[in-house]
DNA sequence: AGGGGGGTCGGCCGATCGGTTGATGCGCAG
DNA sequence: CTGCGCATCAACCGATCGGCCGACCCCCCT
């Protein structure tokens, strides 16, 4: 190693809307020596306020954070600030995972991941080092090779109203647009998401979340 | 308080799929003088089997477990052994609270509940006394005022088969019934799910979690 | 100036869906 | 025995969907 392990601990911002996640991994990360909570947000408005007054090292960051803003949100503000951001989430989905790098976070690691290996992934982070739980990288490197289609916004306006269940005529009517519109931007989301069917779609657009 | 604090501590098994919530989790626990944790499971299987082993006061079960056995069917197995088994997960999910109780669950909490909660409900757990985080005890409530249609197997067979975006002959097809009693059923299931069309049968499904 | 992507429309038509009514058989509790 | 709930099937009809054309506009980029 060539950091030092007695030089100044990483200071860590935690972030999960979980009281019990907190304070589970508050005694976690309290265990390890060289890593110090600096802090403890359970909204994305707290986070981004803590990081700014706190500025830590490294933000760890859960993507659901039930009401308001999400972890995403809060990464993207946050990351600009130069402010590492490590996502620590369940999901290994590739619409959360292209958005939160997109968002600027450094690391991606899933929760079923060995605490060691979030130690190390911290201390990584720290020092802009990116760390991303194998699974993870298995899906960015399959995102690689064969690159998903994206949706456009107006065709996920037009999924989120299908996925609510509503006929052509009401999603024509909610997003004030004309039918026509709708049934041409239904069938590239068909196209995109390998699908034929509305009930299918809604499935794959589950299933990817691909919706809030 | 009538219970000793200085008695033999509550005896507990940690079970979940995410190695940082567990590690979490124990850090935690092991800050309250009056809990031990007695063991951990990664897998249904694996708590089943150490529930069995290790006979423990209290199993902290988390519902969602990855692949293989879920929390549900693990709680079914452990809870007529008498080890009493304590829900502690994400969501407040109607059907998962319903199954989970229905397992033979003592309580159920949340992880976004306060770590005093947890500790309090644990020792509630162990001398089988109930506890529900307060979401929880609402939408038991609320259930109990206007009870939920429930839908049969058969109801749920088909909506798996429309989750994947079949038409009505492939869902027939699939099933080995005829398209006649996919429309008939499918009728019953747009009632009792307050909808009526299939994308919004499927929205709602994945909703309430009714599909696996 | 040209080109491309995205968003917005309209029309057409066959296939499918949604709703209805009615009927049969089965198991189970009162 | 007699309901009752559940699953199964049939036939019908109007409404909707899905797929296929072509068209226009706006903005950004080369």
């Amino acid at each position: 190693m060539t950091a030092p392990s007695a030089a100044s601990p990483v200071r860590v911002l935690l972030c999960d809307d979980h009281a019990v996640v907190r304070a589970g991994l508050l005694a976690l990360l309290g265990s390890a020596p060289d890593i110090e909570v600096a802090g403890e947000a359970g909204t994305g408005e707290e986070a981004v306020a803590l990081a700014a007054k706190l500025t830590p090292d490294v933000v760890l960051m859960d993507l659901q954070l039930g009401a308001g803003m999400d972890g995403v949100e809060a990464t993207r503000q946050i990351a600009p600030t130069g402010v590492r951001v490590l996502v620590l989430t369940t999901y290994d989905t590739d619409a959360d995972i292209t958005r939160a790098i997109e968002a600027g976070a450094t690391g991606y690691l899933l929760k079923a991941e060995r605490p060691d290996e979030l130690f190390a992934a911290i201390h990584a982070a720290a020092e802009g080092r990116t760390t991303l739980s194998a699974p993870v990288a298995s899906r960015v490197m399959a995102r690689m090779r064969s690159p998903q289609p994206t949706l456009t916004d107006r065709e996920l306006d037009i999924l989120g109203q299908l996925a609510h269940g509503l006929g052509n005529r009401d999603i024509a009517k909610a997003l004030f647009i004309s039918e026509a519109t709708v049934k041409t931007h239904l069938g590239r989301i068909y196209d995109k998401l390998g699908v034929d069917t509305r009930a299918g779609a809604v499935a794959v657009a589950k299933e990817r979340r691909l919706l809030p």
